[in-house]
DNA sequence: TCTGGGGTCCTAGGACCC
DNA sequence: TCTGGGGTCCTAGGACCC
């Protein structure tokens, strides 16, 4: 038996997961337009988290200011982002397809790779359903693929609930004729600039020339456009635990920031708390940077390498105070957000798996 | 209509050294 | 007097993802 067996990679995800959670909780939601985020309240500055189905007929989507999706579904039933809700549902989901005795490479809340050994993916992608849904009342779609590129991409043709197969042998057939957009990796300003180059779909991409891209794109990201348009990409999923780079925390104001007593003590607190979750992890801080964003919409950096690596509060605190001074003085601020970069555990032997929210 | 919060990686350009 | 090329380190900012 298994005479036609080989590597698959799976991507799991889980169909409207907040909104379903919420949904589990509250029964009498099901059917009903339902919209997570902020704390619920459309007059806070705040964006959609979730839309559940019925809502997105009305126009609502994720990333949507809240306001706005308020008032495309006035008949909409608002919910605050329940964080610790979606963690727990999470964990079960991710514990469900653990159980599997598969490879599961975790990429968010509600999303997984799973590396898996069969000669029949489809009746093995039914079981994925079948056991997360068992598990946690939670429906999934799962996409099939010869590596993470294209089982990632292949998942939203499944959606909702369904399953599908991509790979090299009808990538051009099923991706082909569709703008580069719906790469995974490529978003609305390197569409239009692959555009400005006469490139508008992915079997356009795929046959562009490589020194274009390089010369538009850089010798990475050019190589690496290249690549995405021939659905080319690692078949790597490991299970190894996710080592953060760093940790931030960043707010927006309800009311701009106007003094500079204001900012000083806003950044305190905000590099207090990205300092806690840095120290949680046991590793020195060496870098730290400060993001703002000016009234109305002009964001900017600020950053400053530690002179030596340390896990003091007050000298992550104290520079990033340092770096709030260069900020431009008399401007109305409406975010802050301090950012703690860690030393990496085995500096010098860089990992090899494959960042989970970065390049794959 | 007015845009969250948490992440990752890449590129350009300046400073400095040999 | 005016000038090279390569390398490294650092900061600022861009782009993307969930």
């Amino acid at each position: 038996m298994a005479t036609g067996s080989r590597s698959w990679v799976l991507h799991v995800d889980l169909d409207q997961f907040i909104a379903a959670v919420e949904v589990l909780r509250r029964p009498e939601l099901a059917g009903k337009p339902v919209i997570v985020g902020g704390r619920g309240d459309p007059a806070e500055r705040a964006v959609v988290a979730t839309a559940s189905y019925e809502a997105r007929e009305f126009g609502a989507r994720s990333g949507m200011p809240l306001r706005i999706a308020a008032r495309k579904v006035p008949d909409a039933v608002l919910l605050p982002v329940d964080a610790d809700a979606y963690n727990e549902a999470s964990e079960r989901v991710m514990t469900a397809l653990r159980s599997l005795g598969v490879i599961v490479e975790v990429l968010g809340w509600d999303e997984a790779f799973l590396g898996v050994e069969t000669d029949d993916p489809e009746t093995f992608a039914r079981r994925v359903q079948a056991t997360v849904l068992d598990a946690t009342e939670l429906h999934c779609s799962v996409g099939i693929g010869d590596n993470k590129i294209r089982a990632k991409i292949a998942t939203g043709f499944g959606k909702p609930r369904g399953v599908f197969r991509l790979t090299r042998a009808n990538w051009l057939e099923v991706m082909g004729e569709r703008p580069t957009i719906d790469l995974w990796g490529v978003g609305s300003k390197v569409s239009k600039r692959l555009a400005a180059l006469g490139v508008e779909t992915v079997s356009q991409l795929a046959a562009a020339s490589e020194d274009a891209l390089v010369g538009e794109f850089g010798p990475r990201m050019g190589v690496w456009y290249g690549q995405l348009g021939k659905g080319i990409g690692s078949a790597i999923v490991d299970d190894t635990p996710w080592v953060a780079r760093g940790h931030s925390r960043e707010t927006t104001y309800q009311e701009n920031l106007r003094t500079r007593d204001e900012v000083l003590e806003a950044v305190r607190q905000l590099a207090e708390q990205a300092f806690a979750d840095t120290v949680a992890e046991g590793r020195p801080v060496i870098r730290v940077t400060l993001k703002v964003r000016y009234a109305p919409f002009f964001t900017q950096s600020k950053a400053m390498k530690l002179p030596a690596p340390t896990t003091d509060r007050e000298a992550v605190v104290a520079a990033a105070l340092a770096l709030a001074d260069k900020l431009e003085p008399g401007r109305e601020i409406r975010l802050l957000g301090v950012r703690g970069e860690m030393q990496m555990p085995d500096e010098g032997d860089p990992v090899e798996r494959t960042p989970i929210r970065g390049r794959l």
